[in-house]
DNA sequence: TCTCCTGTGTTGGAATTCCAACAGAAATCT
DNA sequence: AGATTTCTGTTGGAATTCCAACACAGGAGA
């Protein structure tokens, strides 16, 4: 369990949690831990709403499919993000939503009702727990805030530049690296994989940024016309 | 004050708060009452995020508006509902968001620092409150998830007939009334209002539905050709 | 009753997206 | 290293949306 704990000592649930508690939380909240494999579902939509999860390492994403096969992302979580609390604490009996690893890793399992009833031990954590409980789930009403900031947007290229000015802000610097694969994005966003990628390469000719997998380097100020030159 | 007591018992953010309660609940919590008038705002996208409110009577929309002006109507409340939870728990100190009033009425303010932060009077209904911003909270981002989920669908038909069978299965009922205007609903699904209009206009000949102002009925289990009659 | 105003439906051309298909680059596996 | 798979960018025609403009209905108010 020590190999987690600079993960657990950063993730915003367990915020204020001394080291020395965790052993004895985790027991009482009856946490358990689950391997997860790149591509495999960690919940589908439909299993009982009951668990929080906290990802320890790899990645999950929260996904919503529809008839078609048509895939939206509601959420990208990285190491010391939970998920599943909004639909627990709803008192939601099916989840509908299901959650992927898109990297082996580890997540942490909570029941969620034995956070936000007390314990016979009226452990000092419960209300401190409580209290990030919400925090946490203020801070994904914000992160939906913004998701449907992005999605509002009229065209694919405005979609694309909310978000990556977004993300230069958020990381405090036009130079980035974003959580995801481009497919991801385009689900995130809620746009064609290839009308997306078109409009990158666009923005890239034109100077406004470049871009390399994962990473970025916006130029908010305007295009530098070093990629300018003649079309073939 | 005795005249919102009905809309005050229903509220889900005061629920289990006992009538006799109500008096210092409201003193304590520092609770002030605004009337509100059609198209004006509440809150600006801008002012401090520290503000509850809660619904009265009339009613408000929570909107986005970008550069262009174009609106996204991310929520719309009707007496009883809550905004701005999630910002000033968050502990934003702008709000990214506008509430605009969309029908004369009145809102209750409260600070929410003294929801979060137990008086001096150790006031019982603080962990009730707590309990029941957890629970409000969580709500939300299921609206959320509904809302994205509409958003998500590829035409504008789609995103149409997404929310009109979500609300035709949250009132229990093919026939209901949605709580707003053409304009607001396309706002609120990111579509045009006039492509929606000609949307429904389509499903209405085809016998799907039948609507006039805010009240739908809708035939799910296929058209109804009443209204299929020889097309001008 | 008449007028004004708001809300709704309709239309047509311009702009954008969707979709399928493909090619090259990059990562993974053996 | 070589083979295989995944990821990314590109393209072109079909489908859809966007936008502005207009017509009409119904309600509010004079």
């Amino acid at each position: 369990m020590e190999k987690y704990q600079s993960v657990l000592s950063h993730c915003p649930l367990f915020a204020g949690i001394q080291a020395e508690e965790w052993q004895s939380m985790l027991g009482c909240l009856d946490a358990k831990i689950l391997p997860i494999s790149k591509g495999e579902p960690v919940f589908l939509e439909g299993d009982p709403a009951r668990l929080v999860g906290v990802v320890l390492s790899g990645g999950v994403q929260v996904v919503q499919d529809d008839y078609y096969g048509n895939r939206s992302v509601l959420s990208i979580l990285q190491p010391g993000d939970s998920f599943g609390e909004a639909f627990s604490c709803a008192g939601l009996n099916k989840l509908p939503v299901s959650v992927y690893a898109v990297k082996d890793g580890e997540v942490l399992l909570l029941d969620c009702r034995r956070i936000l009833t007390l314990c016979s031990h009226a452990c000092r954590f419960h209300s401190l727990l409580i209290q990030n409980l919400l925090q946490r789930l203020a801070q994904k009403n914000l992160s939906f805030t913004q998701k449907v900031r992005y999605m509002s947007q009229k065209t694919t290229k405005d979609k694309l530049m909310t978000y990556l000015l977004d993300q230069a802000k958020q990381q405090q610097s036009p130079e980035f690296v974003i959580p995801c694969d481009r497919q991801t994005l385009a689900d995130y966003l809620g746009v064609e994989r290839s009308a997306m990628s078109a409009e990158l390469g666009k923005l890239k000719r034109a100077g406004w940024l470049e871009t390399k997998g994962s990473w970025f380097r916006l130029h908010p100020s305007g295009p530098v016309n070093r990629q300018n030159e003649e079309p073939i």
